[in-house]
DNA sequence: CTGAAAGCGCTAACAG
DNA sequence: CTGTTAGCGCTTTCAG
């Protein structure tokens, strides 16, 4: 053999074996205009005899597009985001794009890190489910599009698309009150972040409105802490009558708990949960939940982006989807 | 302002700015080695002032690896496939190396796409759940390494990492007749699949040696069809007692019409499913499954993939994972 | 310790 | 229709 065999074959090669110049073969891997009919013979042939395939990074490097956007999310296991990452995958999946795929697991140190990571490789744009202390500076010099979702970004106008969690909190807690629950505890855990401070708040503002006593367990994380803060307010003489969960996994723990106290829902305690899950409808009693469109915000966020890139105007403000009210019984409905 | 603003800043843009050569910003930004204090100094300022990140596709360009592995995986929303991503992201984040995340849907030709725009972009590995008629020679030219896992390569010695399909089955279907279950159905879909057919096998042998009937409908997908099939099982006077769901979903999916249609589980019906998934056990009966371990496959198959691409042989057979059986009450077992 | 220059794989003029 | 050539942004000798 007169060539290096080793690594991976470069145009020139493909030139080389076909006999032709380095424009003609690059002429044919960008749609064969202007090239005869034998010509494109021998250069494909060539191609598939060497198992040939473009560099995207020389391609990049003449200043095409990489045909690739970036994904920070907090955890890919989340249901709520890996829902979110395959509609954004399917989008661009439409717009023959790639993502690159990173995971902030909510810590901004890391959320830096993948940041830098992605704007080496040049993305064509980001989406990014943000930390609740993005560094605002990192993005300054970006030159490629970023869209948030779920939370919004500090201090910088990028645009956001997110679920009404104020309204969402709001309507919740208005649906406990009008089924007459007086003493309502609202859990959630992940105090800085931006969707709880509005669910939160959503609630507060309900209950202080109707003059009912505000309970609430803001610490809460995982089964046990959820156990912990229940047992203290399932107790006494002020027992509470309605559970209000800011979080997902945070409704399962109250059921869970529940459950083991054998404590009837929603007889003895209602129970409501901020975003829908899994079998939410399959359990005993199917639980009640605010639903977010989840594919809704994160196709959204996805197409703003491609517009952005295709340099169409989407604004600067945030979006805020609807949420709905799903009713099933956990709040002695109908 | 003399230079064009508009663009990326570039090494030699910071050169300029700092009054030093190429070569002295590259050895800044790789580490700093033989370069004065009052340089470095010089040259960061400038790449702070700038913004400038270095370029990865002039980097590989020069034949500098990636850091960037693929993962191609049928779905990102199912659960089984975002837990294994979830944990392929952490060992590569361990290795600095970020992941271009491609959906194939199980349909062959996406596949060749997606791992035809990986190869474009030069990853360094790619983790492989392949569809059923994967592309053999798709890989033949490829000159990173390749691992599969939780399902095989056609045609091809690509290590594999996944779960013991047949030996589950097998377990599975003994526990259901162990507990005096005789006429069991095993529902199915996605027949071609391997996991699937490794799944009716260790199935139908059990069933076969032990001289029982066997029922099987292979062709179901979602809830209607899982019902259609149940109904058909349930009439009649040769009722079966035992359903083995080949499938995750397929576990929810019998379990909602049992309950619909107010048939007792265990007592009139046992159910066991492949798979285990959130709140099985938070059913009602929580439901006994044979559980794969997910996040074990996955680091191993991405571990696999970081030794084989720093050169250490990690062997070219099938890495069998141990499944578990975890009895919940289903079966009507203790 | 520092700079000049070659070249990685490709595309985009520009000649022929 | 086709080939030559000049970079894109970086690393890497090789001189100074």
């Amino acid at each position: 053999m007169t060539k290096k065999t080793a690594s991976v074959p470069a145009l020139m090669d493909v030139a080389r074996r076909a006999g032709v110049g380095a424009a003609t073969v690059s002429r044919v891997i960008n749609g064969g205009q202007n090239v005869s009919t034998k010509t494109l013979a021998k250069v494909q042939a060539a191609i598939q005899e060497l198992g040939y395939h473009p560099s995207q990074a020389a391609r990049s490097l003449k200043g095409a597009k990489t045909k690739t956007i970036g994904l920070i999310i907090p955890s890919v296991a989340d249901p709520f985001f890996s829902a979110a990452a395959a509609a954004i995958q399917e989008v661009a999946l439409e717009h023959e794009t790639l993502v690159l795929l990173a995971a902030s697991d909510n810590q901004p140190a890391r959320e830096r890190e993948q940041i830098t990571a992605l704007i080496q490789r040049r993305i064509d744009g980001l989406i990014l489910a943000p930390t609740y202390a993005a560094e605002p500076t990192m993005l300054q010099h970006a030159k490629f599009p970023v869209i948030c979702f779920d939370r919004p970004f500090p201090d910088k106008a990028v645009p956001t698309v997110l679920a009404d969690n104020y309204g969402g909190a709001k309507a919740a807690t208005e649906h406990l009150i009008r089924n007459g629950y007086e003493r309502i505890l609202c859990i959630g855990g992940d105090a800085p972040l931006f969707t709880s401070q509005k669910r939160v708040k959503g609630h507060r503002d309900v209950i202080r409105a109707a003059g009912l006593p505000y309970l609430a367990e803001l610490n809460v994380q995982d089964y046990l802490s959820t156990r912990a803060a229940l047992d203290r307010h399932l107790a006494g003489r002020q027992k509470i009558d309605a559970i209000f969960c800011i979080k997902n996994e945070l409704t399962v723990h109250a059921y869970r708990v529940l459950r083991e106290r054998r404590i009837a829902i929603p007889r003895s305690v209602a129970l409501l949960g901020f975003d829908d899950f899994e079998l939410a409808d399959a359990l005993e009693p199917p639980i009640s939940v605010i639903r977010q469109p989840v594919v809704e915000i994160a196709r959204k966020a996805a197409e703003m982006l491609f517009k952005t890139m295709e340099h169409e105007s989407v604004g600067k403000g945030m979006i805020t989807m609807r949420v709905e009210l799903v009713t099933r019984g956990s709040c002695g409905e109908q």
